[in-house]
DNA sequence: TTGCTCCTCACGTCACGTGAGGTGGC
DNA sequence: TTGCTCCTCACGTCACGTGAGGTGGC
């Protein structure tokens, strides 16, 4: 025994605007249940009152209508809790990755970057076991930590070692377009050990401008600039991906390809 | 001395896309030191790296242009500043928003919520003081507590005294359209004391359902759903605002306009 | 000279909001 | 019968992203 309501009735019910309602049944995230034919009005019925506000608090939190339809739409109970959670520990994680961002800016808004100072380096090829895919700027740090578990596994089942720090090219429209290709690599000389996604890769030789970033990882792009600027001034800029290699949890080398090596 | 740099370099410098980087050039947030004229080109200066870097991390943090613009802008380095930590600070609470939500939405999702009853009344006119505006919905929680703190003043200074709990009505457009007129008061029967935006207001009567709301603020949407519901299904819904009662610091009784008053 | 970088439209995306102009229900 | 509610386009907003199609620079 449900009782229907108005579009506007419904709205005070679930503190969704009437323009919100009428653009969720547009693409089918909360449909009234009955429309009246020919003047077209919306029935929703008071059932629907407890969905519509999931719906709002998911909004509130920035959630996709396409994921909270899958949300909704998960018939049993379990998945259905399954999804949410997993949304809310999202959130938790993105909670965390804004207050770092707001610290380290109120960190550079206090005092000025320190001046490090680079060195040239040329890179004999490097052999090495790799990943390689099309990766969004914003998705790296996820994928790095997931391939470098993965080359890492693959490279002690096959009882090898590496022979230097783990590394990566990322290639210009990773930065330029927001998604490119980048190669996670760890240096092996052993034989093939190829698993999975995992290849054998020889790195080309390059030669490049290094600075070494000290500090936190979501800092790097001062590195960047800095490292960018004196290669720009020193118009020694080449072509090429930019390398990094991730020396240990403080420290990582940011090779930017430069023409010569010079003193 | 400055050196000018590509697009593409810049944005390997700064971890701006491309396209981000015209469309700023387009809405004049940061523009290239110099295009060329005949191609078009933009050549940006090595000088404007840090300007960018900044511009990406308040974007970051989903500061609209208009308000980066304004913070770059401000010439002396103290109204930066100034603008630069409100910014923060505003950020920090929404992360506190957004933490209560992600708690009341996992609360929600454990326990059933609790079936209140409701109670018919019978509103005499109330004499009071108030003060009315068009308010958003999402900013009303700030106005309520920035105009009763207004008009509580206002009483102490005319001593006077309240002769009921702080109440105020919210019209149909304030939930339907996310925008309209809400009228915030303050019982009393003292003489004119109207000060600024304060002034004389006698409440009509209305026969309304009463639930009192007990806990949360963010969950008085979950009361909102319930009466509704219960004023739907027994079929007694009226025009008219809803009325709030701010009991004290725990409860606050909505009100909800229905025909009769009923048994 | 060949690619690669860079350019400008024009349109798409996401989740609605903003009117305009018109009709239905009590 | 009068307002008020509700309706449907069509377009705007915000911060870019996505091609298409074309040109400039080393």
């Amino acid at each position: 025994v449900d009782t229907l309501v108005t579009i506007g009735e419904f709205s005070r019910m679930t503190y969704l605007t009437v323009k919100a309602l009428r653009h969720y049944h547009d693409v089918g995230l909360l449909e009234p249940i009955d429309v009246d034919p020919s003047s077209g009005y919306r029935r929703y019925s008071t059932d629907q009152v407890a969905a519509a506000q999931a719906i709002r608090r998911f909004r509130d939190l920035d959630m996709p209508i396409d994921q909270i339809r899958a949300v909704l739409e998960a018939s049993d109970g379990a998945t259905r809790n399954q999804a949410i959670l997993q949304h809310l520990e999202y959130m938790q994680q993105q909670l965390e990755r804004t207050q770092l961002t707001v610290a380290s800016l109120q960190a550079l808004l206090e005092h000025a970057p320190t001046t490090a100072s680079i060195e040239y380096r040329s890179i004999t090829p490097t052999r090495s076991l790799a990943i390689r895919d099309t990766v969004r700027f914003d998705a790296a740090d996820a994928w790095c930590t997931e391939v470098f578990a993965e080359l890492h596994d693959a490279i002690k089942r096959a009882r090898g070692a590496a022979s230097g720090p783990d590394g990566a090219l990322y290639f210009n429209d990773f930065f330029e377009r927001g998604e490119g290709e980048v190669i996670a690599f760890v240096p092996v000389d052993g034989d093939a050990m190829q698993s999975g996604r995992a290849e054998r890769y020889e790195i080309a030789a390059t030669n490049v401008a290094v600075m070494i970033h000290d500090g936190p990882f979501g800092d790097l792009d001062q590195t960047y600039g800095a490292l960018g600027t004196i290669v720009a001034e020193r118009n020694v800029g080449a072509a090429g991906p930019i390398r990094e290699h991730y020396v240990d949890d403080e420290r990582t080398e940011v090779c930017w390809p430069v023409t010569v090596s010079q003193t």
